[in-house]
Parts: C-alpha cells; structure tokens; sequence
DNA sequence: ATTAGGG
DNA sequence: CCCTAAT
C-alpha cells in the first residue's frame, strides 16, 4: 500500500495518527458519468450527435485493426508495462509527524533546493563522478527537511552511470528492495527509454515525493545519513523478454509496504533510445477508448465550425426571442456566457454586429494605403443600429447595431502584405474581444457603471431606449498585453499597438515576445527545482500589483527576468484577469506550458501520481497563480496524448522526449496503481505481490 | 473545493 | 481551456 502524508488537514483529521493515505480510488460513479449524462440527454440528442456516435461505434469496431496499428505506439507499451512496486510500510509516527513538517514547509523546499542545486553542481565540477556518497551528506547537512532531495547530483548521475548503478545495486541488497539485479535494471534503464540525460535520471532517482513518509526500513542511502523518514521511491524501466514486455517501472519505497515481486518484471539490456517500443498486450480497452474518443470528436468540431448561422434558438427554444450568432468558435463560449448574462437583462445582442461593427469603427492608422480599405462587414448580418423595444412583457429587446471601441491603432509596414495586414487587424480585434474586453453600456450617453442597476433602474425602458441606449467594447485592462496573440501568431503580426490600453502587440522581429517574462522566469528554474518557480503574470501584472508578497518570499523566488531567448518561450502575458473575472466569462489567455512547467509537472506527478491534482498544483505550481489543479490536470492529459503521438504530429514547442518517456511511465505506474486499489476482485497476481 | 471526464 | 457532474 501506499502510504502518503497529505495535507496538514488530513493528518489531524486522522488524530495524527498515520492513516496513509492511499491514492484516491475513483469513484464508481465517475467515470460513468458521461454515460448517464448521455442517456438522459438522449433525446436532446441531435442529429449530429448521432452521427458522432454511430461514427464512434464503427471506429470503436474496427478498433481492433486501430489498435494493432498502433500496438507500436507508446501508449500500448506504457499501459503494457509491468508494475512493481515495492513498499514497505513504516509505521512509526514520528516520521510522519516529520514528513508533514516536511510538507508543511514544502514553502520552503524550492529555496533550499536551488541553493542544493547549486551547491550540487559546484560539486560536480570541483568532483565530478566520485564519493556520490559524499553528494548525499552535504545535502543532509544542508537541507534534514528534504531527504527526498537527497541522493546524487543530476550532474553526477548523468555522468557516471556505472557509479549510480553500484550505489543501488547496493543500496538494493541491503534493504532487499531491489533483486541483485538492481544494477542491471538500473543500466537497462537508463539506457532504454528513460534518458539517458542527467536531468533524467535524476528525476529517476529522485525519490517520490516527501509525501512518502515512512521511513525506510533499512538504512537506504549507502550514506546512511539519509533521513530515516525520507521516502525514496526508485524506478526502473526495463524490457521484459517475456511476451509482457513492457517497462518495468518499480517504485521503491521505503514506506511502502507491497512487495510485488518483480516476478513479471525482467530486464533486458536490449535498451533503445527510444525505449518505449511496447509489445504491449494489455490495456488495450484503455487505448480503445483513447482511440474512439479521439476520432470521435471529429463530428462536433465540424458541427462549430460549419454551422456559422446555427442560433440557439434552433437549440434552445426559450432563447427564441434572441438572436446569437456566432462567427468564430472561439467566442461562443464568450458570447454564450454574456448571453446568458444578458438574457437576464431580457437583452437581444448580437455579437455578430459588435463585432463587425468594431472593426468598422475602428480607426487604422497604418501607412499602408489599404488599411483604408478594411472592411469589417459580416454581411447579411451587419445591420444597422437601431434599437427596438417591445414588448408585451417587462422585456427590453435590443439589437445592437454597432459598439463604441476604443481606438485601435496599426502600424504595418509597406512592405506588408494585405493579408497580413487584415490578420493583423484581425488579431488585434481578437485579442482585445478575446481578452481583457467588457462591455459598457450607455444610456442617453451616459455610461452605466453600476452593473447591479436593473434596466428598469437605469432608466431603460421599452419606450425610451432606441437611441438612447448604446454599447461600447472597452479595454478591460490597464496594462498592454500580448494577450491572445500567441508567439505563433506573433510572426505574422506587424507592429500592432493600440492607443488604447488595449491591445498591444509587439512587432514580430522584435528580439522580445511576448512570453519573454515566462520565458525569462522560467528559465530561472532549474531542472532540480521542485516547484514551478514562474511567476504568475496575472498577479505580477495585475492593475493592483497584488502580487502574493508573502508566497514570492517564502520561496524565494527570484523574479529576475533573465533573457528572453528561452525557447520554450510561449507564455503569455495575460490580461487584466481582476477585470476579467468580473466579466464572467472572458475565456483565459492562452499560455502553454513551457518545457520547465512541464518538468515540474512530471516530477510532482512521478511522486504524487495521477489524481491528485491539488496536491500537484501545491507541490510544483503553488506560485503559478494561473495554473490550477484543473489546467495540470489538463496538461497531464495533453502530455499523455502528445507522448503517444508521433512527434510529427505535436504541435507547440516540443516537449523533450525523456519527458515525455517518463509521463507515459508514470501515468502506466500510476493507472495500475489505481487499478490495483480498485478491482473487488483484485488479480491474484496483484493479491500475491502485494503481500 | 476537488476530481474526473467530456467538449 | 472550458464546463460540469459528482464528490
């Protein structure tokens, strides 16, 4: 079993006593959700939908032939993979006791990880490859709280594989953790498919999380000085020769308790790079679904796109007096949701004008001659303002013709091309309705500015808000942002700036992007670090400047832009998000996850596992405001999806391969883990090893 | 507030 | 990323 510490809460919930916590078992109900969601929405169920599902059933037929194409793909091998784990329980309260301390100052752990990682790699190269013993102590010395951090350099491990071996080889015998052949699961490891690059096998290495509590049960660390309650948690991937085949991904710790044998788990030397090349016999439902799904998806997203007229009227009858219409999907989530906000108003808007409206009114300054010729009209649907009131109930119904939007300057070489030039204008427009955006109202030119005020209150009624009503696009943020413009987009656009506080777009050639504080921030990271050290744009940025003071000192973070060259560059510095959230619904700003995020997401993930998403965010993203348990969640899911793509196929700024290697290794290790608490039948097999 | 999944 | 159901 596995035994965890949580939350401080946790702990006192269980009297102090060490109730491991086990990782969560989904609930029955879960998982199931979307099939009772289905059949109670089976009538609602429209045409499209059944397509998608019949299309789905016939994917998920010939699924068979699916899966054998992909038998190769890592998925399969990864879900193929064998798990062993070997646990010993420790019940000794204090280590627990101990270990949430550890947690508890989990604030502090970055700090003194830098500073080991630092004092790391100055011991590398004053000594590189040898004493790895001695590595361990200084750390002990330097940092009790941390044991987990505890072990080799990043430095040492890449670089002497052979002393790494031997020290687990050892370690192994002693504590009976590893089989005598530690060692040679170890190289095989390392030399498969988890990388062979330091920062690999240190993660490798690394011990699990601090959360592992209990102590080893014998001295592990062949210092010794090993903190008695660090929990140390070791993987091995290895390829079976048996027809499993699969990595072997064995986790070691010292208060876990199961000892599965590794009897299914050999290792062969046969290691390629590319480790992965999964014979993989199991899990196939797993990559079923995962196919269907994926295919599945096809029919809805062309539904969006190619329903341009669709209205929610022919949906949703009771919105049959409001007229929506859609231009790009990307705002029908947003105009959706003010939609809704506007119902409650008893207000027909229609996104389609403001839109087409804003670009109308929009002045462009551009030397470009063609600026001029902008033209802005969705067509049938542009209409001229004109408010219209009726009803026979206490509704206001409105069409709005046109919004009021602030200046919106260009600046666009000559040299330009009309096409990018309409991109850019585009983007600009896209940017300012896709980000920090609101919508003001004005009556009798007098703008509205107490939302809570009913129509009636502000002296909108039937009869007098013809012309007296109107709306204006304003920016809804005080300080330029790159907001929308992602760095893709970033070369196509020219220099873009908007006199407003609107928009700003920096000029694609210019060194800076607009991920360059991310970038910058994140390159401050180090590998070794254990929580994302980003600094969270929106609190950085936001109009209040309220940044978390107390959070940025405890971790002492250095919020020092470093170069902007990283480039994993692709952060986005966000807009106004206080504004925002007052603005129900502003979807977020797009901000990939640099290459460091993903590292600390792997590396919390590898100790925490899968499912247990808030302790993830506290452990590797507590400083990273924007990203919360929901987005990591995401992100693991998109990682696992990316791994078991071609890397043809992924997009955005590649993710290291080993990185990818080791999120398919855990999510197998932590899928079975899962699995293992869950079935009322567990497999003997499971039954025997966890004895 | 979290988790798990679908969109 | 968003949205939601179920916890």
């Amino acid at each position: 079993m596995v035994f965890q510490k949580r939350t401080s809460s946790e702990m006192e919930s269980c009297g102090g006593s060490h109730v491991a916590e086990m990782p969560r078992v989904p609930k029955s109900a879960r998982g199931k959700r979307s099939v009772r969601k289905k059949e109670s929405q089976g009538q609602a169920m429209c045409a499209f939908d059944l397509l998608a599902t019949v299309a789905g059933k016939l994917l998920d037929e010939g699924e068979g032939s699916l899966g054998n194409m992909s038998a190769g793909s890592p998925v399969l091998a990864a879900s193929a993979k064998d798990v062993c784990v070997k646990q010993e329980q420790c019940d000794e309260e204090g280590k627990h006791l101990k270990n949430y301390v550890m947690d508890q100052d989990s604030c502090n752990e970055s700090a003194l990880i830098s500073h080991i990682a630092s004092q790391r790699l100055a011991d590398h190269h004053s000594r590189k490859g040898e004493d790895l013993n001695e590595v361990p102590k200084a750390k002990s010395e330097a940092v009790d709280k941390e044991p987990s951090m505890i072990s080799c350099t990043k430095a040492d491990l890449g670089s002497n594989f052979g002393a790494i071996a031997d020290r687990w080889s050892s370690e192994s015998v002693e504590s009976g953790a590893f089989t005598g052949d530690a060692a040679a699961n170890v190289m095989a490891l390392a030399a498969a498919a988890f990388n062979k690059n330091a920062p690999d096998m240190y993660n490798l290495l690394d011990p699990m999380d601090v959360d592992v509590k209990p102590p080893p049960l014998v001295s592990s660390d062949s210092t010794g000085e090993m903190p008695l309650y660090g929990g140390k948690i070791h993987k091995s991937v290895s390829f079976p020769r048996g027809p499993k085949g699969g990595a072997e991904y064995s986790v070691d710790r010292e208060n876990d308790d199961d000892d599965d044998k590794s009897s299914g788990c050999t290792h062969s030397s046969t290691a390629t790079n590319r480790g992965f090349r999964p014979n993989c016999t199991a899990d196939q439902s797993r990559v079923k679904k995962f196919l269907a799904c994926k295919y599945r998806k096809v029919a809805p997203a062309r539904m969006h796109k190619g329903d341009l007229s669709y209205s929610d009227a022919d949906r949703k009858p009771s919105f049959r007096n409001k007229k929506m219409y859609y231009t790009r999907q990307r705002t029908q989530r947003s105009t959706f949701k003010r939609r809704k906000m506007l119902d409650r108003h008893s207000t027909l808007v229609s996104e389609e004008f403001a839109k087409s409206n804003a670009k109308r009114t929009t002045k462009v300054n551009a030397r470009e001659p063609h600026a001029a010729s902008l033209e802005a009209n969705k067509g049938s649907n542009s209409m001229p303002f004109h408010g219209s009131c009726k009803s026979n109930d206490c509704h206001v119904k409105l069409k709005i013709k046109s919004f009021k939007v602030p200046e919106l300057l260009i600046e666009i070489p000559e040299t330009a091309s009309v096409g990018s030039l309409k991109k850019t204008v585009l983007e600009a427009v896209n940017a300012m309705l896709g980000g920090g955006l609101r919508v003001g109202v004005l009556h009798h030119g007098k703008k509205i500015r107490d939302d809570s005020k009913t129509l009636m209150q502000a002296g909108i009624g039937h009869d007098d808000m013809l012309d007296n009503i109107g709306f204006s696009l304003e920016p809804n943020c005080t300080r330029h942002s790159s907001q929308l413009a992602a760095p893709e987009d970033i070369e196509f656009l020219e220099t873009v700036e908007t006199t407003e506080p609107l928009a700003r777009i920096a000029p694609a050639d210019s060194s800076s992007k607009h991920g360059e504080l991310d970038a910058s921030q994140e390159l401050a990271l180090t590998p070794l670090t254990a929580n994302y050290q980003g600094n969270d744009h929106d609190s950085v940025h936001s109009p209040g400047g309220i940044s978390s003071p107390e959070k940025a000192s405890a971790n002492s973070r250095a919020i020092v832009p470093v170069t902007p060259v990283d480039s994993s560059a692709g952060a986005i510095v966000p807009a106004n998000k206080a504004k925002r959230s007052a603005e129900q619904g502003q979807r977020r700003i797009r901000r990939p996850f640099s290459v460091a995020e993903v590292e600390a997401l792997v590396l919390a993930v590898e100790k925490l596992g899968t499912g247990r998403w808030r302790d993830v965010k506290l452990r590797a993203f507590d400083n990273a405001k924007h990203r919360t348990y929901v987005d990591l969640k995401d992100k693991w899911k998109t990682l696992v999806h990316t791994a078991s793509i071609s890397p043809q196929q992924r997009r955005g700024e590649p993710v290291p391969q080993d990185l990818l290697d080791r999120v398919l290794a855990a999510q197998s290790y932590w899928s079975q883990q899962q699995a293992k608490l869950q079935p009322k039948t567990p497999p003997l097999a499971e039954a025997r090893l966890l004895t």
